[in-house]
DNA sequence: CTGAAAGCGCTTACAG
DNA sequence: CTGAAAGCGCTTACAG
């Protein structure tokens, strides 16, 4: 392969003056710039990243920490970060720190071992909680990060506002005359410091108050964020005689369709018979003509790799840590109706 | 952080003594080892990935470059890919080739930048059809490849006998008594290299050959692999009164749920009116209870690593490259029947 | 079994 | 504007 000797011999200039034209320098004469780009196309020379790495300290590679892979939502996250870091030039070397409970070993690998290798310029963790211990291994990096979706302590944070979203759309129910919602939650126990559940409880509950109605506990259910997990709580709360919701606002859209599909088993109608409203926008949403809040997961990828990469720029501020909000749009489709009139009071 | 040259002086060695201790060298008397290993844990040491790499020329990376992300196949094989290279202590970075057609500029700079960088051992790549300069761009990094489902020139190639899998499924119905199949299969148009689709749609003829049915055109109709196609195309299948089948046959699991839903949505029973059968092992397969031939994606992701793990191996075989088949297995749910008397004959 | 030394292929002060 | 030279932090023949 071409090496960078190789393109200054046919340039006819040093390693150094190739090592500046390529890289853009401002310090080179547009002459032997042009020569030296031409001799570099010629031989098709690309910088070796472990050379350039190694010798400027800069590895132009982010590190991107992962707890799932194989969900719509992670994988949008993914694809977004991705094409904003290529699009910057930058790799992207991918973490998966999977089934913690089960490969200890793994995660425990993966902060001593793989995250040390000094691979990266820089990390994302979505989702992640890391333990004080874990957090801390992470600043002696000295690296920038970026958190998305999760609390971290002393770095850059985006995240979405749970309790406005929920909000949101239980408002959308309650502004078209419901008044009889449930809600289909995210179970609140396993994931103390996480919160996203609670939020979305929260203003699920503040969006009833704001039309004068206190939460009915008989209305509140709990599941697992899948698909199968609103299936089985919308036969719970639809299948109690006691209950009679109008309408269902589930904290995800994989539960809200699944929501819609056990309304459909039990012959109910939507919107007609029960409104569903769901929190993501996820792909399927249009598919079944769900009405939901869309986080718009890919954009939030692009996001937390451009506040990386303005850590990383030249012109960085330090470590100043903002906490950015992240952005999100009520999207109404066919699933939610001004309830029947004979469920109206 | 700690240097390699800071475990030395601590353990009272040379540098070279350390990496060589490090490296699990059996030229290393047992206590030296003991004193490098602990010098090494007290400080932290993990050696720098970059100065390695230069040094060795291994990167202990792989590159693994896919057409998509987003979606549920595609991230299952990234997943196991990612976990095999994890315990063989290799990371993966991603190269993800997206929108060919709309940003044909980013598909050239991956072949022309980012993947000259040497920053990788070895490259996987997915379901790549690749042009033959590209081909021959990556022959010319003199890397080991190993492609996954793609029919790739000159590099150790894993594949499933898609005909073989679409005569399973088919056979499972015609084995059941069906005789009016339908099949939703693939475009055979866009990527005629590939022959995915039309493999699939040969096993599906083979097996109806096999009772003594010619396949009936009418019988047959195209869809682009989602679950809106399958459902759309099902539309069209089932409302023709001409048709009448007792079964479907989709090409993949997303189809054959859509193929479901709009049967739910014709008032047909799964499977008592009509049985559908899909290809993939879709997680969202167990919830419908769709029998499918299971390809087990992320134990593919996982055997593509294998494969490139053993020619990155100390006793590498060179280059035969090996064309292997991947396992599949039929998975039978509560989609498929007898099909009802009065539509046997 | 261990060390001194060369070298991997770049980048970047420093000097001119 | 350009070059000679040091150095990034390792690994690995080579010599003993």
């Amino acid at each position: 392969m071409a090496t960078i000797q190789r393109v200054a011999d046919l340039a006819g200039v040093s390693t150094a003056t190739v090592s500046r034209a390529l890289a853009g320098k401002a310090t080179v004469s547009a002459s032997t710039r042009k020569r030296v780009t031409d001799a570099a196309r010629e031989l098709g020379y690309v910088a070796s990243a472990t050379a350039s790495s190694l010798a400027s300290g800069r590895t132009r590679n982010v590190g991107m920490v992962m707890p799932f892979l194989s969900s719509w939502y992670y994988a949008s996250v993914l694809k977004g970060t991705h094409r904003a870091l290529a699009d910057a030039g930058y790799d992207l070397t991918l973490y998966h720190l999977e089934d913690t409970v089960r490969h200890p070993e793994r995660r425990q690998r993966l902060f001593e071992e793989f995250l040390q290798r000094k691979r990266v310029d820089a990390f994302i963790a979505v989702s992640l909680e890391l333990t004080d211990e874990e957090l801390s291994r992470i600043h002696d990096l000295k690296k920038p990060m970026v958190g998305l979706g999760g609390p971290l302590a002393g770095v850059t944070t985006l995240s979405i506002d749970d309790r406005a979203v929920a909000e949101l759309a239980t408002a959308h129910l309650t502004s078209l005359g419901h008044r009889r919602v449930a809600l289909i939650g995210g179970a609140e126990e396993p994931n103390p410091d996480f919160h996203m559940a609670a939020h979305r409880r929260q203003g699920y509950e503040d969006a009833l108050a704001e039309v004068g109605i206190d939460a009915d506990a008989a209305l509140r259910v709990e599941a697992d964020f899948t698909l199968q997990g609103g299936y089985e709580a919308t036969l719970q709360i639809l299948g109690d005689p006691r209950r009679r919701p109008t309408a269902i606002f589930a904290a995800s859209d994989e539960m809200a369709i699944g929501a819609i599909l056990a309304a459909r088993g039990l012959g109910l109608r939507i919107p007609e018979d029960l409104s569903v409203v769901g929190i993501d926008g996820h792909e399927l949403g249009q598919f079944f003509e769900l009405t939901t809040v869309d986080q718009h997961p890919v954009q939030q990828g692009r996001l937390a790799a451009e506040a990386l990469l303005a850590e990383l720029g030249p012109d960085a501020a330090g470590a100043e840590h903002a906490d950015l909000d992240l952005p999100y749009d009520l999207r109404v489709r066919r699933s939610t109706a001004v309830p029947a009139a004979r469920a109206r009071d």
